[in-house]
DNA sequence: CTTATGTTGAACCCATGAGTTCAGAAACTA
DNA sequence: TAGTTTCTGAACTCATGGGTTCAACATAAG
């Protein structure tokens, strides 16, 4: 405790603390004392700093959507360019989509989206808006590049999104049984292996 | 309240109840005051039957997810013997299976298993080897039959249904916003059919 | 009728934790 | 150095809620 540094990332640790614990513990259960430890910053700081817990819990659910969000879309980069072998490239974004989304910050995020979104509706626009969707958005843009060039034969690049991103991800759920375990590596190459040959077998060009 | 019946069902109350307001309120949140009432029972009689709120909810989720789990193996029969149209069938059990699936004590379920997954591991004993797991097993044996009698190609039933539930039901979460919304039945019927196309392009017989 | 079991409502104890107050200590500003 | 802002730790208030107790009551069996 008492790592008196700068004023001004006292804010950042805290929203930094406050998703950890809120991650290990569950909205209801994350006490604000905890939190404040977890930070290595008083209780009065916390609300200095934030009104609320209520608020504490948005604030800090939005900085961890948005560092989640832009390593998925960066992840997608490789499809700008697809060298010769699409294939191969598309085995790259899912394994690494498969990576970014076993982690652990981003399982915790998913959890503790669901579980609180009744008591914070607003969550989903912050950040389902800003997650899902937007990659969606993206892999259906870089699929559309795809389709124009003949390397892909689709007419809704939306619905080929979605369902790249269902046939990737849905297994996952049950795989790391809601989250509480980690794959290996070579599991998440092989899920990628079979999602790539099943959407080009649906949607790959003759 | 008062409704004085006979005994032997109060145990059954209690559980509907709890699991009302568990779904309602979270488990943190809700407080056992609020279950007696809603079960129209005292709140002593709660703790006459069940020791623990913790167990309380076990025994809940448990009684949940078996109604939850029968429905959906049932959803299954029509591939036990598909007509001349598989597409048809397929397109029939799918349907059936997102109706299922997005219906509030599904969702509801979902919810709390994944949100209280850290605080109660059991629960995944309990609820997912019972639920996902074994919907999956059944319609593997389903398909296994069909790619015996060479209206399917596929040499690994599991992983085809395992990719057919994925396509499935992957693309609900963001179409229902984690379930807070509920589908219209075209809605549905479109994505039991965008669905079926799909993974009859990359399975089906030629 | 009597006894045993289960239910009820109300009151109670007690732990937890949100949010506040305050006096003093850093630390940054000038 | 003096002044301003922020942080700190500890103690405090207060509401919530888990779990229990108890005396009165209902019911079913013998």
């Amino acid at each position: 405790m008492t790592t008196t540094r700068g004023r001004i990332d006292k804010r950042q640790a805290i929203l930094e603390g406050a998703f950890t614990v809120f991650a290990r513990e569950g909205y209801a259960q994350a006490c604000v004392q905890k939190i404040a430890q977890e930070a290595g910053v008083a209780k009065p700081t916390v609300y200095n700093h934030m009104t609320d817990k209520a608020t504490l819990f948005r604030h800090a659910m939005e900085a961890a959507a948005r560092t989640v969000l832009d390593e998925r879309i960066a992840a997608l980069e490789p499809l700008a360019d697809p060298g010769a072998d699409l294939r191969a490239t598309l085995e790259e974004v899912a394994h690494a989509l498969l990576r970014l989304h076993t982690d652990g910050r981003s399982c915790a995020l998913r959890r503790l989206l669901f579980s609180e979104i009744t008591h914070f509706p607003d969550l989903l626009e912050i950040v389902q808006d800003s997650g899902p969707d937007r990659l969606r958005q993206a892999l259906a843009d870089r699929l559309a590049r795809l389709a124009l060039t003949g390397r892909l034969r689709t007419t809704d690049p939306d619905l080929t999104a979605e369902q790249f991103l269902a046939l990737l991800l849905g297994p996952l759920e049950a795989r790391t049984r809601l989250g509480t375990r980690t794959l290996p590596d070579p599991e998440l190459r092989t899920m990628a292996g079979d999602t790539v040959e099943s959407f080009l077998r649906a949607w790959g060009a003759a």
